[in-house]
DNA sequence: TAATATTACGTATTACGTAAAGATT
DNA sequence: AATCTTTACGTAATACGTAATATTA
């Protein structure tokens, strides 16, 4: 399994074409259906059904995809994150969030952000809200 | 970047030497070498500081690590699923959780849940759990 | 000098492109 | 017949291993 086969595999779910597909990612076309084919049998599994010209995803395909994607995802964010990080992350945001929400969405989202820009300061400057206690 | 190149890398930062990670991903030291020379090249940032015979990693290396590590970690994840749906998935698992969390926490995980295992029945069976309301 | 990383270079794998064949509407 | 996918095959890129060199404790 490697990562340009995956994207060759996302790009013929999305474009429902092998031709497209090898279009968008500036291949020939047989080249990207072997690297298809290999990545089917590395796998084990039929990826799509070819139903002459057109194609559809086996069931194998439809757990892949959102796996794939994921990956690719992860992928260029983790370039994105050094290419930040080579010109430097500046300017400034205010994040806010509902209290009921924080400890379960937006802590562990701050927490990744924290790990991923060390060098960015976070501060809790409070919203000055407070429940009605009357 | 490659995944057999991420691979390297995280293998060279937990063990802390080119030979020992050479060793436990089943490849000659230079080979290993020239894989981490060029995952630094494409990423345009050393992921290394050689200190003789002692390595660390630098602040782009600690920045990657975890992204790597997250990435290989789906790409197994997605490989195993994969396997699961080969060998069918069997068994029968409850899942309880309190009301607060449901929406943020646990509805989200579901949803993947059943994404990924589309031929596994999902049913809410209710707590029997009900406020104090006297 | 012993241990480790890099450089140099030859080889084998493999991804790719072109051309031809097969298949479906 | 036209369009799309697969197969066949030659080429180019590249990952790997061996050998030699450099570097440090």
């Amino acid at each position: 399994m490697e990562l340009h086969q995956l994207r060759y595999f996302c790009a013929v779910a999305r474009t429902g074409s092998f031709t497209r597909a090898a279009i968008e990612e500036g291949v020939a076309q047989p080249s990207l259906s072997q690297q298809i084919v290999k990545l089917e049998q590395t796998l084990g599994a039929k990826l799509f059904d070819r139903l002459g010209r057109s194609i559809q995803l086996t069931e194998y395909g439809r757990t892949l995809l959102p796996q794939a994607l994921a990956i690719l995802r992860q992928v260029n964010e983790a370039r994105s994150t050094l290419e930040s990080l080579r010109r430097g992350v500046g300017g400034n945001l205010s994040v806010g969030c509902i209290p009921t929400l924080t400890p379960y969405f937006l802590a562990p989202r701050l927490s990744d952000f924290a790990h991923r820009f060390p060098d960015v300061e976070l501060q809790d400057r409070g919203t000055g809200w407070r429940p009605r206690m009357r």
